[in-house]
DNA sequence: GTGAAAGCGCTAACAG
DNA sequence: CTGTTAGCGCTTTCAC
């Protein structure tokens, strides 16, 4: 039906094996003169090759499978990008699948994604992978997995790119301290199985560690990374606990709940309480009050993690097997000004 | 290298056909007992047939091609959203490019798709398609395109899915101009070219006619969908023409970046300067002010994106052509109260 | 420089 | 119910 190669060959009176060294641009294959005639006529009807016919007899698919717990979470688009972009220049398309942090779906996702062949996999994972199948991947399909600002126990891959979230939600929660304060931050988390809202946790408790303050699990929550549930854990901590000085959020979009939570209940920003966030997502210096927050650098996490995982593809090196991005702490307006902050 | 259909029939003493056949669970073509005994060997050294290889000889590759503008924009990723979830549940898996409203990138986007075999594309077209390739995709792909939100002049598509921007403007500007009001609205659009805000300016050009209010045209500007293009845009406004009492911005996104423009120069809302977006997206009532909008179905304009797809693919009918989806303006804090508001 | 032929992994008649 | 055969559109030896 659609137009094939051996239309091309036909019309140009040549054979398959010929064009197809055209359309591939072999080098010395074909004289200037046929190979002008064949380019001509390929224009002329418009042929496409069909890249599925390719793929299976090159096996390979210059598809890469990525899949992300949640694409409304404004966090992983602007990580899809960097993914994307990379991935593109290097002539690659991607197939793009949410997870819901479920872990079955990402399952299927990942078994889909095999079954189409996908060249390499580009996982932020939600939960664990089962482990029977992680293994199948590697012994059946040989298909090299990048993991992305996710890790997971137990989980072999073949590369990462994460950041330092104990050292991230440290110095975020050290700067809420500073100024010898004494009395306990509050922490609103994402889910508490994730590594990354773990790993923060962590970092808050070493911030309160270093400074002896006790930590009253009262003042610890968990929920999701959503706006949603970020206005309610705040509101059922001012509810349950009243008012609290200072506030740790283990995400921007976490924060922008809470701060409207606040807000409904008449709390000032941040003469009464303050607030940090963390990803440094695009919207936190457009909304009021602009938020302080952890940067780190989504889009290249998604860029290098492609780049990584095409330099597997190519037989390349990588270097370091997992690279650790830095963050930076951005002050803005949910917090106050701080001893030593203009030096 | 990987286990193929051939290696399950030696294993399991049939031919390759019987094994397509269960695979493919074709009723009525194996015995119970042999189907059994395949399947579990297909189990065991778990086999996962090459999509790739059934696509070339089936013709259909059970994949969905869908551009979008700018997946940063979270108006597209509640859309994805939309799409995605009805084309897994109809076993489809989606390839996803950003357009970022550049008509080469497009083109080059739906090349690969077309070149991947896509069975059908879905499009929130930036600009102009070539009309060249525009027929190529249906003379010799027979691709049906489903078109999302945005129309394109000239370009024949199969089915669209869109809201009547020009009543929504309307609407939002006539709700804006309640009470007797007779100064003029300011607007702020987004690229002048792309059809939703153009027609979002004609509904604000009706309203304004309807109450016999002159247009200066400095109190009209265009952008981008952009954060950041909001706060440009509001600021320049103020600064050459002076405070004005309503706003009325194209989008949610760049309702925010106004609004933190005119905070920025002390302007209050809506006491000073009322202000209305389009979209309702999903932080519009997270931030402070919570946005007054008009509001579209989102991620039903991409579910339904998609099943009209789906049925084109299955040759099903879909009923009308176009589909024009409503709106609903939602009254928020940017706004305020007007007379009849509570009835 | 070019062609013939084989084969990638699968499905789809057609026999039996 | 099952096997044989052909062929999808392409690349890739291997000859010439």
């Amino acid at each position: 039906m659609n137009i094939t190669i051996t239309d091309i060959a036909k019309m140009s009176n040549v054979s398959k094996a010929t064009v197809s060294r055209v359309i591939n641009n072999k080098i010395g294959g074909v004289s200037q003169e046929t190979k002008e005639r064949i380019l001509k006529i390929i224009q002329d009807v418009g042929y496409k090759p069909n890249l599925m016919a390719r793929s299976i007899v090159t096996s390979e698919t210059k598809t890469i499978g990525l899949i992300i717990p949640d694409i409304q979470n404004p966090f992983f688009p602007q990580m899809v990008r960097g993914v994307q972009d990379y991935a593109v220049s290097q002539n690659y398309t991607v197939f793009l699948c949410n997870s819901d942090s479920n872990v079955e779906k990402q399952q299927h996702y990942i078994d889909t994604f095999l079954q189409k062949r996908v060249d390499g996999l580009i996982l932020t994972t939600s939960g664990d992978i089962y482990p029977g199948h992680a293994q199948n991947m590697y012994k059946q399909y040989n298909v090299p997995v990048v993991l992305l600002d996710r890790k997971i126990a137990g989980l072999s891959y073949n590369a990462g790119v994460f950041i330092d979230n104990i050292d991230g939600a440290y110095q975020a929660v050290s700067y809420l301290l500073k100024d010898n304060l004494t009395e306990q931050v509050a922490f609103l988390g994402g889910p508490k199985e994730v590594d990354t809202c773990a790993e923060r946790f962590q970092g808050y408790v070493q911030a309160h560690e270093e400074k002896n303050i006790p930590i009253d699990p009262e003042l610890v929550s968990y929920g999701e990374y959503t706006v949603e549930s970020g206005y309610e854990m705040a509101e059922d901590l001012i509810n349950k606990h009243g008012p609290v000085g200072r506030i740790f959020a283990a995400s921007d979009i976490i924060a922008i709940g809470a701060i409207r939570a606040l807000r409904k209940m008449h709390i000032s920003i941040p003469k009464e309480t303050e607030i940090i966030g963390f990803d440094n997502i695009g919207i936190s210096d457009m909304i009021y009050p602009a938020i302080t927050t952890m940067a780190q650098p989504i889009y290249d996490i998604g860029y290098i993690a492609a780049k990584k995982l095409i330099k597997l593809l190519n037989g390349e090196e990588i270097g370091q097997k997992n690279e650790i991005l830095p963050t930076k702490l951005i002050v803005r307006e949910t917090t106050k000004e701080r001893y030593g902050d203009r030096e």
